[in-house]
DNA sequence: TGTTTTCCTATCGGATCAGTAGGGATTAGC
DNA sequence: GCTAATCCCTACTGATCCGATAGGAAAACA
């Protein structure tokens, strides 16, 4: 099981356009330079958002992206699904000798335990979650910057 | 964040030789060919375990590992850290552009969610459950094959 | 001394991740 | 229409690192 980069890039482009929350799409380069993502690595990205269904897109000039469900009904877990896949466990290469003395069952278990919790910590919270603690963040920071 | 087949092999040794329970050391030939490990790999993996303070080595002929302490005193989280290391979370190439718009630090929070999640299942489970996970489950393998 | 076993370090091939690149398709405004 | 802006698709690259292999040194036993 492994996390990666895409994935952490994913819930912040989602989270952009969550809290643009405005009726005008928003373009990925702004996405870009907001979040300090490659332009077209973010593409890759919102394509793979995209035909999962959480964002639309509309071409041309003045085109962009905006969300495609309400924020409350798009989970992280989607999200990072949509961009990075199914969550693999770790693959051997020379695989299967299915001796009955392995261990390989017990294993397995274990690896589903810890699967299946991710999954229901990651689908408990939704992107509209992330917009309240990205709201409470930076009404902290404001307070800190006026003392 | 990711699960290694390092992490795996190694579960499944410290299984075994929770599970040969005699007085005498286990050799790494026997487990590697019990468990279906490739020897010279099973080798660097105890060897990480040794240095953790899991087992203890005994070295030249008739030599062996043992557990160095008792089955329910190891738990699931001690071996994969001692094996793959401490579990990390991922990392930007070209990180760090600290602009106060990006939502970096919004993720950051889910994944130490997450994390501690998975620490918290993996630190749960000791190497006596799955003991006790890999007899029930040699007891139902044996009454299937009894009928 | 010779055999068995652990121990240490280096190396390798292949997978894959993060990022780059080129160019095509579509829309808005003139 | 033409042009500029923007999304879209596919391929590629460079680095990293995982899983595995290899050579040989050190220790214990007979």
């Amino acid at each position: 099981m492994y996390f990666s980069a895409k994935g952490e890039y994913g819930i912040m482009a989602v989270l952009d356009l969550a809290l643009a929350n405005g009726e005008a799409p928003v373009q990925a380069k702004a996405i870009a330079e907001r979040q300090g993502i490659p332009l077209r690595f973010l593409e890759q990205i919102l394509s793979a958002l995209r035909h999962a269904g959480l964002v639309e897109s509309s071409r041309g000039a003045h085109g962009g992206y905006r969300l495609a469900k309400p924020a409350d009904k798009i989970r992280v877990g989607d999200v990072i699904q949509a961009v990075d896949g199914p969550i693999a466990m770790p693959t051997r290469r020379g695989n299967g000798n299915g001796h009955h003395t392995s261990h390989g069952s017990i294993v397995q278990g274990v690896w589903k335990e810890v699967k299946d919790n991710v999954l229901e910590t990651l689908n408990r919270t939704t992107l509209a979650d992330l917009c309240r603690r990205a709201r409470d963040l930076e009404e902290q920071r404001a307070l800190m910057y006026h003392i």
